[in-house]
DNA sequence: TCAATTTGACCATA
DNA sequence: TATGGTCAAATTGA
């Protein structure tokens, strides 16, 4: 499972490296990129199904579908997409009957583009992990109806969710990625520079101070961000934050000396979840010639 | 001070 | 009646 998800990240690096490339690159490439991602997500989804059976996926109410997106974005390998076609007769999700539900098995749950708000955590008779509701940022302002509910299965690493979105996004969810600029130490100022099809956050270091200024529309799976949560989330629930070590200060990180993994977990997880749906995501990154940062984009994002 | 999150309570449904 | 889903007051943090 472990090499799965690995085999999966590695063939989103290369899909967003050929997406931020300036050397074009041709759609059948990107396409078959695409598949291979598809691929992955798919023999995740049935590793998963065999390893938690009674928790994924044994529903007959469940059916793959081919487009999984219904906001027009394409499957992004994070995981297996399914419509509800009809509702269940037992066991969970009674009062949703609604059709226009599509569930992701994914270890990314938060990396959808949209901002959320989380309404809600739930302890679910006879699963381990509490579910969390969530609903589209924009519904006050903008009577956006799309909601969103996260569920962590299983208890391998890397974390697999279960993340139902119901309804549709009817709203403008333009975010504007955080612009943080802070810190006025140029010998510490980073600017980090991605290109994927995710994000476009646009973040600058040092951490402490400026990534804790992002507005935190999704922060991660809150219960795993915050020291008050109910006494039913365990600590294995924690994983995010194990996954984000690979921020924690490390000789080769010394642009944030002081700065302890929960709040960089934190505020990347702000940073992480508030990013746009901009398709054009760009993430600069500069650095002082003497200032060595092994950043590895999948463990950067890799925290579920 | 405002916005987001937490969390206990209430409501709806099977 | 048990359980999932939502509400809203309290809390937290920027």
């Amino acid at each position: 499972m472990e090499d799965l998800v690995r085999g999966q990240e590695f063939a989103k690096q290369v899909h967003l490296q050929l997406q931020g490339s300036e050397i074009p690159v041709s759609n059948e490439i990107l396409d078959s990129v695409a598949k291979i991602l598809e691929c992955f997500a798919n023999a995740i989804s049935k590793f998963s199904s065999s390893e938690s059976s009674s928790e994924v996926c044994h529903s007959p109410a469940l059916t793959a579908v081919d487009s999984p997106f219904s906001d027009g974005r394409k499957l992004e390998g994070t995981g297996e997409i399914r419509t509800i076609a009809t509702p269940k007769k037992t066991g969970s999700n009674k009062r949703r009957k609604t059709s226009d539900a599509r569930e992701e098995l994914t270890t990314t749950p938060f990396d959808d583009g949209r901002a959320w708000r989380k309404y809600g955590q739930k302890e679910i008779f006879n699963t381990k992990f509490p579910k969390s509701y969530f609903r589209c940022t924009h519904k006050t302002d903008q009577g956006c109806k799309a909601a969103k509910q996260v569920q962590r299965i299983g208890e391998e690493e890397p974390a697999m969710f279960r993340v139902l979105y119901i309804g549709q996004h009817t709203c403008n969810n333009q975010l504007k990625g955080p612009q943080l600029f802070l810190d006025s130490n140029p010998r510490h100022t980073c600017l980090l520079n991605f290109e994927s099809n995710y994000y476009a956050p646009k973040v600058e270091f040092p951490f402490p101070a400026s990534i804790s200024s992002a507005k935190h529309e999704f922060n991660g799976d809150t219960e795993f961000a915050s020291h008050k949560n109910r006494d039913s989330v365990k600590s294995s629930e924690f994983a995010v934050w194990n996954d984000l070590s690979a921020f924690n200060p490390s000789p080769t990180t010394s642009m944030m000396p002081s700065t302890s993994g929960s709040e960089l977990v934190d505020g990347i997880a702000g940073l992480y979840s508030s990013a746009d749906s901009n398709p054009n995501f760009v993430m600069d990154m500069m650095f002082d010639d003497d200032d060595v940062l092994q950043f590895d984009p999948n463990e950067f994002f890799n925290y579920s």
